[in-house]
DNA sequence: CTTGACCTAGGTGTTAGACATAGGTTTATA
DNA sequence: TATAAACCTATGTCTAACACCTAGGTCAAG
């Protein structure tokens, strides 16, 4: 199986495949004759692990530390565990950042409509942006930080994702 | 004005000023003696303005047209007024994409536990993140991502770092 | 006069590939 | 059989927003 076969059977690009090869996370045994890449079942699943793993979030020197693992014949077990209750902590950070963000940018757009006819100077623009900054709204945007709300929260949202059958 | 003092200012890195001095969107004159680069106050306020804007998370070369806009007189009404419309509808992206990786992690996780005590070989750990793909649970995220529910929902936490007084 | 703290311009490294280039190979067609 | 199309190879460069490093110039203190 050549490098466009394996990225046709699994919808991603020539380069995506060559990338990993190069970095010796996929190691296809070169076919004698012409140099041509060949890769097998065992390749195949080894990629399909790669792109699941990505979605998750793991870079891939994550992922690559799981593969060595489990090529030596150890358990990957642990390193796993660890790697997924890291990357839950950062996509808690990331979703407080993206309320956060998204308050902030509702919030400038509020300002904005209120002053509409003015047109408004360099000046305006910054005190605009910077304003956001520091008004009391985004302070309590902050409280939404709190970890005993953001818990309840981000609880009842990813519950209705999971449990709602 | 020096580099390092604006940066300790503003509480960013040398290299930060330095990168936008680089660029152009810092533009200081240089103190004749030495070629010391001179900051005075609009290239502190135009420091600021840029970091205020990648807090909102526009990027240098959106921030670099709007500051070329108010340079050159123009006013940058429609333009920012462009970004921030654009910018929420990439963050609203982002939130539910955020919503779906935990949602994905902690069934990853509840999977795992419920199998604690058998070391999983390599195979198992592949079949772990695979089978994040398609439980009928994800499908039920992936119900959430339904524009009405969305809406709802996001405007419900919205509101509530934006009214809650 | 030397040490240390500062500055300069310029170069490289980072992620996870995407894109390009130069050249070799295979297949189809004229 | 000649050649063009479609494929492959290895290698290099590009991305964003800086962080880090180098080599060399400047300045104040001891």
């Amino acid at each position: 199986m050549q490098v466009r076969q394996l990225a046709q059977l699994l919808g991603i690009t020539n380069d995506t495949v060559r990338y990993y090869t190069r970095n010796g996370m996929l190691k296809p045994k070169k076919s004698l004759a012409n140099g041509y890449k060949d890769y097998d079942e065992k390749e195949v699943s080894r990629m399909r692990f790669i792109l699941s793993a990505r979605s998750l979030g793991f870079n891939v020197d994550e992922i690559a530390m799981i593969l060595s693992q489990t090529d030596a014949g150890e358990s990957a077990c642990t390193t796993v565990r660890q790697l997924i209750e890291k990357k839950l902590s950062q996509t808690e950070k990331q979703f407080w950042e993206t309320v956060r963000l998204r308050a902030k940018l509702i919030s400038a757009i509020s300002d904005w409509s209120t002053q509409p006819n003015q047109l408004p100077t360099g000046n305006q623009i910054c005190h605009l942006i910077e304003g956001t900054e520091d008004r009391k709204n985004v302070k309590n945007i902050d409280s939404l930080k709190d970890p005993k709300i953001g818990d309840e929260l981000i609880k009842s949202i990813a519950l209705e994702g999971i449990n709602h059958e």
